[in-house]
DNA sequence: CGTGAAGTTGAGTATGCTCAACGGTGGTGG
DNA sequence: CCACCACCGTTGAGCATACTCAACTTCACG
């Protein structure tokens, strides 16, 4: 049913990898499908969609589109956690936001995709041409609304993420960023009362607009001042997570 | 056709304002008419949509709806300029966009506003009630994909306000911000050389995410430099437009 | 012509950045 | 299997950008 490819290692920066991706069940819970269901989309045309889907593999670090390619390609997230950002011409980089399990990664206003997409860990997707989708969606108008709704919603988060940008201090974008992630962490099972936080530093530093070594010195701050545990740098209990609320939004000191 | 209703003065930060706004002719570039158009939507259930609309005027400085409100209401621009902003807990404000003559307000995710809006200068309105149009759109799906079309386009700006927000210094925020206002200005006619800048240095430093007083210097500097004229606090004539540029995107210095 | 808001300019300061050194860790190769 | 090495993370010192506070000017409106 799915035919599987692994996108080739990019020029630049390659990451030592071997490992194999272990290979995982398809997701019933994903993006796609998800629209597809809430569109009333028959199992006969999601089948025909699936068909057509690849199954594409990254490992870490590698890049899956640039900003300014052209959008053909529609994906969406089996396993893994990716991020997308833009860049200015002399290398900055901002990260717009991390997609996981189950997100859709690559609807675009023009025909060109307005961002990058990285893989911050070993992903799994599913890549279905842009086409593909269209005609299906053209036959159900629901699946339209829902796409819709998901879009705004995004729209919705990335205003919130403008306030954090241009008005909050380093220490409440921090924290604002830890309860984000908790708050992922819980909306997906897991919560043993540790918080993953797969991407490093210097990702959380492009995402929060504050260079890593700041993103560091708040970590240590907040653990020193016992509302974190640093469990390891990739792991990290929130002990009190009404002074991390406090500190968010802005009722510091 | 059109009920005419003035929103009451809010308690706060009154403004004296006593002009008559200007009445003017429906605009037929309105977003709504436009989404219209896009979905085949016939000009008998356009007219039901354009009946149940209401007129309405704001003064400078007038609050339409605030972050938190029921999101009962659809607005479209006639004529003037608002604001979308989102605020901290204690006060701090970051604005979100600027939106003018034909722009949609008030597509929301969830039942609230997710953000308030007030008015930037005079403005004049159309109010649709949200069923309403909701109605209207189940029966005509392109108009769907139109609206998602536009909030899409709103995405991709905001990602790059993004951008701005966490990675320019002050210097490419002000050009960036200029060079927006020439382009929005050229879009709509006009270009007699000299870009209005309806905000004060207030608003453009709560959209870009820095001090009043850099605004200011910041400009005061351009202008000294010779990159652009300072006719009024509130007309720019832009000069150097390449330097600008470059400054923009980071190829300073 | 008076008044209050908006804008400009200056001085001093603080937050967060840069540069640098050091410590930890995981993957790879010997 | 162990050791090495590169990358990641942490910490420190000095510095720069932009903020705060304050005074003064300009402008719009009455």
């Amino acid at each position: 049913m799915f035919s599987t490819e692994t996108i080739k290692q990019l020029p630049t920066a390659e990451p030592r990898q071997k490992k194999e991706i272990a290979p995982c069940a398809p997701c019933s819970a994903c993006a796609i499908r998800h629209a597809a269901q809430y569109g009333g989309i028959s199992e006969d045309d999601f089948s025909k969609l699936v068909t057509n889907s690849t199954n594409v593999t990254l490992h870490r670090n590698q890049t899956l589109f640039t900003e300014g390619d052209p959008a053909k390609q529609l994906y969406s997230i089996r396993h893994g956690t990716m991020m997308v950002y833009k860049m200015t011409p002399d290398g900055r980089r901002q990260i717009t936001g991390f997609l996981s399990d189950g997100d859709i990664l690559g609807l675009e206003s023009n025909d060109e995709y307005v961002r990058s997409a990285e893989a911050v860990t070993d992903v799994s997707l599913y890549r279905y041409p842009l086409r593909n989708l269209e005609n299906l969606l053209q036959r159900y108008p629901a699946a339209v609304q829902r796409i819709c709704e998901i879009t705004r919603q995004e729209l919705a988060e990335s205003q919130e993420q403008m306030l954090l940008l241009g008005r909050k201090t380093a220490r409440e974008r921090v924290a604002s960023f830890l309860l984000k992630m908790e708050r992922h962490a819980n909306e997906r099972g897991g919560g043993d009362g540790v918080t993953p936080i797969p991407m490093t530093r210097q990702m959380i530093g492009d995402y929060l607009g504050i260079a890593t070594e700041t993103v560091s010195r708040s970590l240590t701050e907040f653990d020193r001042d016992g509302l974190i545990s640093l469990v390891n740098a990739h792991q990290i209990r929130l002990i009190d997570i009404a002074e991390l609320e406090s500190i968010a939004f802005g009722r510091d000191q």
